[in-house]
RNA sequence: GGGCCUGUAGCUCAGUUGGCUAGAGCGUACGACUGAUAAUCGUAAGGUCGGUGGUUCGAUUCCACUCAGGCCCA
C-alpha cells in the first residue's frame, strides 16, 4: 500500500522560483492603485514623527549603483521606522539648477547658444531637468523605494525658488552677506566666466623667465654678503602677472640660501639651484644658508612698480621648477588668492573684461595681456631685473569653446562671511552635539568647519538662482537690500523667477527704492546662486513647508563625500538663521568600488547599472545585496557577490515556502499553549525571540549588514538544519491535528509572523509577497514588528539545547564516518551507543522524551560507561551500528521485526503509524 | 603633497577592555536523501588576521613605518 498519501506534506503554491524580474513591477502597479504610501502614513496617523529628509540627487542622467544604494539604505530606515509604529514620511526631491545641464543644453545648442537669451537658456534647461526628474523618480520606484512621489521637492519649483531666494535675504539681512574679488577662470576672447568644468588643458608655449626682487639692504646682513646687491629670484610663465604681483612666498620647511652670481647675490632654495644654473647658464657660488627668521625680516620691492612685495609663507610652494620662491598675485590665481587671504593682502587684478590691463596699471593700459608679455619680459630685462628667460611648452587651461588660452582673473563675487556673530563657534558647538556615523565623520567635518573660508555664492552663468542684485545708473554703485531681495522672493512667487530676465527692473525693485546718490534708474545684475546653495536651503524649504514633515529632521543620509558637500551647505544657513544645525544623526556610506576594490569608471569599463541587476536579478537581490555589506566602508560589487546573495535571498524564500506549506491547515484557534510546548519547540520560541530582538536593534543601530547576517544564520541554521529536520518527523506523520503537530505548527506560525515583519525593511518585494499569498488584505508594510511575549525567553531551555545539540554534533561525525564506509545511508538506518562526557549531559539525554526524533536515528543507547567500540568525538564518545531491524515504510523510522505489523491490515506499519492511520480512517 | 578612512578564509562579515587550537554563513570538494526536489541534510578542506619593525610574558587587537585602495582638499 502507498502510505506516502497518508502523510502531511507541506501543501502549498508558493512558488520557489521567485522570477522577481516579471513579479516586482506588478506589486508595483498593485502598490501604485492601492495608493500605499498614502495608507501607510495613515495608518500612522497620531504616531510619533521620524523625518528622514533627503538629499536631491541631480537631474542629471540615469541612476547609478551610487544612487541606488543611498535610495535602498533610506528606504531601509524608513520602513524599519514604520514597523517600530513612527509614522516616517519620506518626501523625495532633486536638484534641478547648475553647470551640468546649462553646459550640456549648450553644447547641444552649439553655436547658437551664443545667440540665445538667458531665459531661453533657462527654459531649455528646466525642461532637461524636467525629463531626468521623471526618469529617475521612475528608476527610484522600480527599486522599491517608498515616498511621496506625487509631491517631491525639485529645487527649481517656484515655490522652492522662492524660498532660496528668500533664504538669501534673510541671511543678507542678518548681516553674513558681502561682496569681494575673487580669482576665476576667464576666457577673454569669450567675455566670460568658465567653470572648472569647461576648462580643457592643452599644450601652451609661454615665456619661462627668471626675476630678482631686490631686498632692502637695511633688512639683511651677512658677513661677506652685499647686502646692496641681494636679490630674491623667482621664476613665472606669466609675465603678464608681475603688475598684480603683491608677495612672494616662502616655504616654511624649505632649506634658502644666499648664492653670490658675479657681483650679485641671490636668495633661493638650496634644492633647485644647481636646476637653475644648468638652465640659465649662471654659476652659483658661496652658498649661504639662510635661517627662516632672517626670510622673515626681509624687506623685498617689486620690481618695476614702486611698492613693496610683501615675504610670505605657504607650503603650496614646490621644488619641482623654478627657485623655490613663487611670485604672489592673488587676483591671478588660486593659491595666491588664498594665501593672500590669510596675509591680508589685497586682490589687485588690473585687467579688464576683454583681457586688457586697466588703469590699474597704466603703463600698458589697453593691452591685451598675452600681448603684453614680451613687452614685460623686455621691460625686465631694460631695468636688469630679469635673470634669464626663454619658451617653454607646458599644459595649461583652454576655453572649451573657443579653444583659445585662458587667464585666471578677478572679479567681483559676493560671499557669506563664516566668521560672523561666531557663527563659526555655533557651527562647531552643533557639530559636536549631531551624532555622526561612523563616528569619525565628527571629527573629519570639524576639520572641515574649521578651516573652510567664506562661501563664494555667486556664480556668472545661466541655469539657477538670480542674485537679485543691481546697479545704479546714475552713480554706478551696487544695491541689494534685505527689503529689495524679500521683495523680489514675493514677487517670483507670483511671477516666476524668470521675471528677473524678462520684467523691466522698475517692476522689481520696491517702489520708491532710491540710490543714496538720489539715483531711481537701475540696471540689473545677472549672478546667480551657487546650486549648493539651492541644496543647502532644502531644510528651510522643505521641512518646513510639506505640512508631514518638521524641522530639524531626524536624520540626514548620503555618501560621506557630502561631508564637504551637502552636510556643510546645509549647515551654514541653518546656523545662520537657527543657531543650529538641521539635522540630529548624520549617516554616511561609502564609495561603490568594482570587485576588485577600483573605483568605477567608463573607461576602465567595469561598471555595473542597477538596470543590469534588476533584469538579471530583481530589485529585492539588489536591496538584500545592499543589506549585506557593510556600508559605512566602501562597498565593492560584482557578479560572484551578486551570486551569492541571490544563493542567500532562495535559503530565506525556501524557509518561507516551507513554513507556508506547513502551516496549510493551520489556524490561531488551533494553537498550543506555551505551557504544552515540547523542549525543542521552546527553545525554537526562545531563538527567534533573541533573534526578533538583535535584529531590531541593529536596525536601530542602521547596522544592516548585521540584520541581514542574523536572519541568514537563523534560517539556515536554527530553523531549516535543526528544527525543521527533527519537525518533519511530527510535522509529517503526526496525525493532522495531534497536539505534537499543533505545536509545531504554533511555533512554525509565530517564526513566520516575526520573520516575515523583520525582513520586509529588506526585502520589500518577496515579504509583501509572503504576506498577500497568505490572503491579507493590507500591506506587509503598514504592519508593526509582530511582539513576542516575554515568557519565550527562555534560558535554561537554551542551555539545554546547547549542550544537546554539541552531543548531536558528535553523532553526526560518528554517522558521517558509517556513511563513508557504504554501511548506511540515511541516519535513521543507524542506532547509536552513546556515553556522554559530562554527567550533566548524560542526565539531559536521559531526561529526553523524544530522544530517537532528535538524533533523527532509529534507536538510542545510552550507556552508563565508555564501552568497547565506541569512539570519543569532543563531548561524548558514541558507537554506530547499522540497524538490524525493519523499516516502516510510512514513517521510514527502522523497528526491531516484532514492533512492525502488529495489526494484520497494515503489515508494513509501525505502530505509531498504524495508530494514526486507523484512527483517521474512522473519523 | 595634506586631512580622514579601509585592508581578517574564494565571497560577505563577527571577533567585547591585548590572552585558550581566530569564528559564522555562503561558495567549493566529497557524500546522503529523493516526503522542502532547479530543493533539503551531513562531513571536510580553506586564513603567516596587507607587509615590516617595535612595546609586552603575550598582539588580529596598542605604536611607528610601509604597501594597496577610497573620499575630500591642494
Amino acid at each position: 500500500m502507498d502510505y506516502s498519501k497518508t502523510i502531511n506534506l507541506p501543501e502549498t503554491d508558493f512558488p520557489m522560483k521567485a522570477n522577481l524580474a516579471q513579479r516586482e513591477p506588478e506589486m508595483l502597479k498593485r502598490w501604485e492603485a492601492a495608493g500605499l504610501y498614502t495608507a501607510i502614513l495613515a495608518s500612522r496617523d497620531g504616531a510619533p514623527l521620524y523625518v528622514l529628509h533627503d538629499g536631491p540627487p541631480y537631474a542629471n542622467g540615469n541612476i547609478h549603483m551610487g544612487h541606488a544604494l543611498n535610495k535602498i539604505l533610506k528606504d531601509v530606515i524608513v520602513k524599519h521606522k514604520t514597523m517600530m509604529g513612527f509614522r516616517a514620511p519620506y518626501v523625495p526631491g532633486w536638484d534641478c539648477h547648475g553647470l551640468p545641464i546649462e553646459l550640456h543644453v549648450t553644447r547641444e545648442l552649439g553655436e547658437k547658444a551664443k545667440e540665445l537669451a538667458k531665459i531661453d537658456i533657462r527654459r531649455r534647461c528646466r525642461k532637461y531637468a524636467d525629463k531626468f526628474v521623471k526618469i529617475q523618480m521612475a528608476e527610484f520606484k522600480r527599486l522599491g523605494v517608498f515616498g511621496n512621489y506625487e509631491n517631491p521637492y525639485l529645487t527649481m519649483a517656484p515655490a522652492y525658488e522662492a524660498k532660496i531666494v528668500e533664504t538669501f535675504g534673510n541671511i543678507l539681512k542678518e548681516g553674513f552677506i558681502y561682496k569681494s574679488k575673487k580669482p576665476i577662470y576667464w576666457c577673454p576672447t569669450c567675455v566670460t566666466a568658465l567653470a572648472e568644468a569647461e576648462v580643457e588643458y592643452d599644450n601652451h608655449t609661454s615665456p619661462s623667465i627668471y626675476v630678482k626682487f631686490k631686498v632692502d639692504p637695511s633688512s639683511f646682513h651677512a658677513d661677506g654678503v652685499d647686502a646692496h646687491n641681494l636679490f630674491v629670484a623667482i621664476w613665472t610663465t606669466t609675465p603678464w602677472t608681475l603688475p598684480a604681483n603683491l608677495a612672494i612666498c616662502f616655504h616654511p620647511e624649505f632649506e634658502y640660501s644666499v648664492f653670490r652670481a658675479g657681483k650679485e647675490f641671490l636668495i633661493m632654495a638650496d634644492g633647485l639651484a644647481e636646476q637653475m644654473s644648468s638652465i640659465t647658464g649662471l654659476a652659483l657660488e658661496d652658498k649661504r644658508p639662510i635661517a627662516k627668521d632672517s626670510i622673515e625680516n626681509l624687506k623685498v620691492s617689486h620690481p618695476f612698480i614702486k611698492r613693496e612685495s610683501k615675504v610670505i609663507f605657504g607650503d603650496f610652494v614646490t621644488l619641482d621648477a623654478g627657485t623655490g620662491i613663487v611670485h604672489i598675485a592673488p587676483g591671478h590665481g588660486q593659491e595666491d588668492y588664498v594665501v593672500g587671504l590669510k596675509y591680508g593682502i589685497d586682490t589687485l587684478s588690473p585687467v579688464d573684461d576683454e583681457g586688457r590691463f586697466t588703469d590699474e596699471y597704466a603703463a600698458m593700459k589697453g593691452e591685451n595681456v598675452f600681448d603684453a608679455n614680451p613687452k614685460i619680459v623686455q621691460m625686465l630685462k631694460d631695468t636688469g631685473v630679469l635673470i634669464f628667460t626663454n619658451a617653454i611648452e607646458h599644459s595649461y587651461p583652454h576655453c572649451w569653446r573657443c579653444k583659445k588660452p585662458l587667464i585666471f582673473r578677478a572679479t567681483e563675487q559676493w560671499f557669506m562671511k563664516i566668521d560672523h556673530r561666531d557663527m563659526r563657534q555655533t557651527a562647531l558647538a552643533e557639530t559636536d552635539r549631531v551624532v555622526w556615523i561612523p563616528a569619525w565623520g565628527a571629527q573629519r567635518f570639524r576639520g572641515m568647519v574649521e578651516s573652510r573660508p567664506d562661501w563664494c555664492l555667486s556664480r556668472q552663468r545661466s541655469w539657477g538662482v538670480p542674485i537679485p542684485s543691481f546697479r545704479c545708473k546714475k552713480c554706478q554703485a551696487n544695491l541689494m537690500t534685505a527689503e529689495t531681495v524679500l521683495h523680489f522672493a514675493k514677487l517670483s512667487l507670483t511671477k516666476s523667477i524668470d521675471a528677473w530676465y524678462s520684467e523691466d527692473i522698475a517692476n522689481l525693485v520696491p517702489a520708491g527704492t532710491t540710490c543714496s546718490c538720489g539715483g531711481t534708474e537701475f540696471e540689473k545684475e545677472f549672478d546667480i546662486l551657487d546650486v549648493w546653495f539651492d541644496s543647502g536651503v532644502s531644510h528651510f524649504a522643505v521641512l518646513d513647508e510639506w505640512k508631514e514633515l518638521r524641522w530639524p529632521s531626524d536624520i540626514y543620509l548620503e555618501g560621506s563625500d557630502q561631508h564637504r558637500g551637502w552636510f556643510q551647505s546645509s549647515l551654514w544657513p541653518a546656523i545662520a538663521l537657527r543657531q543650529r544645525a538641521p539635522y540630529h544623526t548624520v549617516l554616511t556610506h561609502g564609495f561603490l568600488l568594482d570587485d576588485k576594490g577600483k573605483a568605477m569608471s567608463k573607461s576602465e569599463g567595469n561598471v555595473i547599472h542597477p538596470e543590469e541587476i534588476i533584469k538579471k536579478y530583481g530589485a529585492d537581490i539588489l536591496r538584500l545585496w545592499v543589506s549585506s555589506e557593510d556600508y559605512r566602508n566602501d562597498v565593492r560589487i560584482g557578479f560572484e557577490m551578486l551570486n551569492q546573495v541571490a544563493d542567500s535571498y532562495r535559503k530565506i524564500r525556501n524557509t518561507f515556502k516551507f513554513i507556508i506549506g506547513n502551516l496549510s491547515d493551520f489556524s490561531p484557534d488551533k494553537a498550543v499553549p506555551y505551557a504544552q510546548l515540547a523542549d525543542i519547540d521552546k527553545w525554537m520560541l526562545h531563538k527567534l525571540y533573541h533573534l526578533a530582538n538583535q535584529t531590531m536593534e541593529s536596525y536601530e543601530k542602521f547596522e544592516f549588514h548585521m540584520v541581514y547576517r542574523r536572519i541568514l544564520n537563523f534560517c539556515a541554521v536554527e530553523l531549516s538544519s535543526i528544527y525543521f529536520d527533527i519537525s518533519k518527523d511530527i510535522l509529517y506523520i503526526e496525525a493532522k491535528d495531534a497536539p505534537s503537530r499543533r505545536s509545531n505548527q504554533t511555533v512554525l506560525a509565530e517564526v513566520y509572523h516575526a520573520l516575515v515583519r523583520l525582513v520586509a525593511p529588506v526585502l520589500s518585494f518577496t515579504a509583501e509577497e509572503i504576506w498577500q499569498f497568505n490572503k491579507n488584505t493590507d500591506s506587509i508594510h503598514q504592519q508593526v514588528y509582530h511582539p513576542l511575549r516575554d515568557e519565550y525567553d527562555n534560558p535554561a531551555i537554551d542551555e539545554k539545547m546547547e549542550r544537546l545539540v554539541e552531543i548531536k554534533t558528535d553523532a553526526l561525525k560518528a554517522l558521517e564516518l558509517k556513511r563513508k564506509a557504504k554501511e548506511i545511508g540515511t541516519s535513521l538506518e543507524a542506532e547509536l551507543v552513546i556515553h556522554a562526557k559530562s554527567a550533566s549531559a548524560r542526565e539531559l539525554l536521559a531526561g529526553m522524551a523524544d530522544i530517537t526524533r532528535f538524533f533523527q536515528v532509529s534507536k538510542v543507547t545510552l550507556a552508563a560507561e565508555k564501552a568497547e567500540g565506541m569512539s570519543e568525538y569532543d563531548n561524548s564518545f558514541i558507537a554506530v551500528a547499522k540497524s538490524a531491524g525493519v523499516k516502516c515504510v510510512r514513517c521510514w523510522n527502522y523497528f526491531d521485526r516484532a514492533q512492525i505489523g502488529a495489526n494484520p491490515d497494515h503489515p508494513e506499519l509501525c505502530a505509531r503509524c498504524t495508530d494514526i492511520i486507523t484512527r483517521s480512517s474512522h473519523e
